[in-house]
DNA sequence: GATGAATGAGCGTTCATTCAT
DNA sequence: GATGAATGAACGCTCATTCAT
């Protein structure tokens, strides 16, 4: 009905209050963390009825995976945002730009994130297609491919397990991170290390440029 | 404060009993974790009446307190009985234990330790002692520095990063291993894994081997 | 009230989908039973928003009173297919045909429909007017009606207490069939049962045969 | 620790807890209906904390089940307290108990106790041993087991086929007294049904007596 | 007339804590 | 000291109903 350029001010409502949620739920789970938090605290931080919640969200476990999009939606973009530079630098910079996430999205958040999917498939969300570690992989497959086409890596570079790898270990810090309180794995402890893993990595893979 | 010598029957019995409930919160909170154990679990694991929880601890937080004095050591035996061996070996023999043990240990098993360690410190068990993390580091550490002693690595290794990178990378496993209801990142696919980040990242440092 | 000939086209609208909500109420509830059926669940199945459902009604039970005006019909025209049979083969042939008809509706279906049947007057469907137990009985009666005109059984049959002992076996074997996850009483295996009953019940009254 | 013959005070209020609970669901389901009845109003009725019902009773259902146990709990001792009669009148009796035990639930408890147990298997109470239908199908093969070694029954009598026939006809009963709003099938009116279905289906078997 | 976001009372259930015995 | 029945606030979640647009 509309054209999807001009919200109707009740649609202009609706993603405000969404908005308003999101927020509190933020603040509200950084502050006493998740189990702590009820879900009519955070009603009663945005403002709004504990029942209006759940036009948002269909379980209370649910925010986090909204809060958690968020935190890593520009991701993908910044990767192809990156056209003119190496391999090693995109994977570097897409390295740091995941630990920012982490650590943007800060402890109580990560930690929620962990449990909700550490947990089996089937209890977990919807699972309707792809799940975050799926997407992570394929986004750093992208990369990889983007820069086989582009001669930065040769033909028989193993895309697969190079993903695999350099993913496990950005999962690996996040982990550590949540594990330590946030003293350790931070993103300014793991650049260094970032960069140490790719030069060894995928060096080995860069054709003739003796990098 | 008593001369404490001779100890009535009653008041032995009451040491037991606090003994009991010790040991089985211990045991029911390394298994569900602080917050999913009722203080009704926890007395009918001890075998007592709930009310007699309240006996010797004034609220549920209480024992936490109580049972942070938790005794340590694992993995480093196995390091230590590899004598012989070159570092790469050792390294990545602890890599295959690693890895094998949280094989070993079954999926739900692994989920709840990862869920119990992600916890926020104020709630986990063990938090003033060493953490579970720290151990494996140190672990990771000894071997790294025997392997100093021994001139088998060279005498300006950057051990405390290598000890993280390579801990991580595991950690990141079993993450991902657990995430994925054990279909990816199996000790079976990440063999190889690890004997590739090894060489990649430990051979700089040894000595004559002319990388 | 109107003079009613020509409607503008807002009317028929109105009249269009008040229509519409009470074919999905009608149906949802049929499923599902009123109490499970949520107001939204209607307007979601009948293509509206919620709120359009109290344009028409001012309450969730007031739909109710609409539906009750069922259309009914359905097991009495097998029976009067079978003019040239026996007493015993027409019952038996109902007997089977009804069981058949049980199993292939499917457990689930079948327990719906009881937990549907079961339910107090007042929520129910269908109870101003005439109940599937009534139209099942009539159906039943009729065909011993029908045998007594043609002789095949005596005038001073007890055609409503036969009526009612065959059918309310019927309905045991069909409560039954549920609660044991169709592995008791189902249509293969009260076949023989049936036989049984019906020999041993209506013979009685067959005129000639010296039972 | 107790000789179980003497109940301490403490034992006896809770047994006196759990009638009073027992009795208030009782009094509020038939009043209103089992889903329109909510704990909490039990629990007031019986003048206890809400929670007090959850130290009795597991789930909501649960005291359906109790009830309907009460409600049954008798007929056992009185087919057992039966021995000089003869198996149609201690069958016509087991019958007749049984529609009476039916009545005396009342129509809103029989009719929970239908929907609990035509739930599928599975997701029905804890299934750990014997269904009410398994149980009631013993009940009735021991009447018949026990009439034939008292030479009551012929050696050859289908014990297992009368049982289930006898059983399913009770429980249609039951059904269509639940359908019915109690208006048929009541305990008045199926007694003489009972004598009819047992002279015709069990008569066969009496050995001496000319059929 | 139609919409759907917002409401808030109410649900079944859990559990830390108390206290008479 | 030990008990365990009793408490009642709080939880996550549902849904009939309202009303501004």
């Amino acid at each position: 009905m509309n054209v999807a350029k001009e919200l109707t001010s009740r649609q202009k409502g609706a993603i405000e209050t969404r908005k308003k949620i999101l927020e509190a739920a933020r603040k509200a789970i950084l502050e006493k963390g998740f189990d702590k938090v009820s879900v009519s605290d955070i009603a009663k931080e945005a403002g709004v009825a504990t029942g209006s919640f759940y036009t948002y969200f269909k379980k209370k476990e649910d925010i986090i995976e909204e809060l958690n999009k968020t935190d890593f939606s520009r991701l993908a973009e910044i990767v192809n945002q990156m056209k003119g530079k190496s391999v090693i630098e995109k994977l570097d910079n897409y390295c740091r730009v995941f630990m920012k996430a982490v650590e943007r999205s800060g402890l109580e958040i990560c930690r929620q994130w962990l449990r909700n999917h550490i947990a089996s498939a089937s209890t977990s969300l919807e699972n309707s297609g792809i799940t975050k570690y799926q997407g992570d992989i394929l986004a750093m497959k992208s990369v990889l491919n983007e820069a086989i086409r582009q001669g930065q890596l040769r033909e028989d570079t193993p895309v697969e397990e190079l993903a695999f790898l350099i993913n496990s270990q950005l999962y690996g810090f996040m982990l550590i991170w949540c594990m330590t309180d946030g003293e350790v794995a931070g993103s300014g402890q793991t650049k260094n290390y970032c960069q140490y893993i790719l030069k060894n990595s995928v060096q080995p893979y860069i054709p003739s440029a003796p990098q």
